[in-house]
DNA sequence: CGTGAATCGTTTGGCCCCGAACAGTAGTGT
DNA sequence: ACACTACTGTTCGGGGCCAAACGATTCACG
């Protein structure tokens, strides 16, 4: 028997099933209740994984690594684009380039063209620490993907990709 | 062709691209990276829009929102248990439910066989706020899965609910 | 019994998080 | 030139979040 059927599946399942039963008047979509919950239950789960396991030894918040990160790939970049690439909203960011500027890790320069704009770059002890950081955070990412098979790995990518379109669409109403 | 493919798939792939080009050195996992990945933007997605557009009329929080749905359906329960059902440390459980009780959806009752712990129940008007606004909840979870078929809906629960057990089962190390 | 270990919920400190209000800067039309 | 509008990043208030330290209570074992 695979390790996909161990303990703990039971568990999760029940819980459902319970909804299921305490929830009947409400007539609800359970399909899209379950698959829901589960994006919330396993985010939490594997970004504290992450913060324990990889973050907390280099004293990272999981922001702050996602900044660091998202300054590597596409370079210095501005406030706005950065916040929202890093999924976060501009006052946050304010918070959380404070304390990477505290650290020595990125840096703000001034945009000549236009003075209410903020550049972020990268300093060389940024990018000496996401090289080093990143191999780990992969490496962990690679142990909680390990239960599936590549095709529903790619499979979980695409259809979560397909749900962060819609829910990006819908917007404000 | 179907809509899975429509404008803003290019966008989100020609990034995971980006990475792969900035970080060829690191010798990078890219399937599991992009399916970690998703699962935080699109949980960070969705729950901006549910707690916009349907939590926040009710000026409710996510966490606290998700704290009173484990009671209606659970029942009664004590502290440590909510916690962990609700995917919250103990320390964060006892401000929600500070809030909770100022706000007099739920109470705190002593657990007569043991002083040290404590049960957590819904008052009447909590019951009243979930059976409220948990209709409305659903129906944007069925709107941010409305790009899915059943099938692909289901099938993203599941890879979700093994991803979620191989990270518990990981715990600290 | 009694004493040390285990377990409970709470408190504390530091950070993250958002939305709204804000001051400063740039663009637009007259 | 000048107001008016729009946009930038920051600040502020209220909360959520965790780990660690804590006091209270219970359990286990001698």
């Amino acid at each position: 028997m695979p390790r996909a059927f161990a303990a703990g599946d039971d568990e999760l399942v029940e819980a459902e099933r319970l909804i299921r039963d305490r929830m009947a008047g409400l007539d609800l979509d359970l399909l899209s209740l379950a698959a829901v919950s589960n994006v919330f239950r396993t985010a939490t789960a594997v970004r504290n994984h992450m913060e324990r396991n990889v973050l907390k030894p280099h004293a990272l918040s999981w922001s702050a690594f996602v900044v660091l990160f998202v300054l590597h790939v596409w370079g210095e970049k501005e406030s706005r684009e950065l916040a929202s690439e890093a999924g976060i909203s501009g006052g946050t960011l304010t918070g959380v380039l404070d304390t990477l500027e505290r650290k020595g890790l990125a840096v703000r320069r001034p945009v000549p063209t236009d003075r209410r704009r903020v550049g972020v770059a990268l300093t060389a002890a940024g990018t000496t620490v996401v090289d080093e950081v990143m191999p780990a955070f992969n490496r962990e990412e690679a142990q909680v993907t390990g239960g599936l098979t590549d095709d529903e790995t790619a499979t979980l990518a695409r259809l979560l990709r397909t749900v962060l379109r819609t829910a990006d669409g819908l917007g404000a109403r």
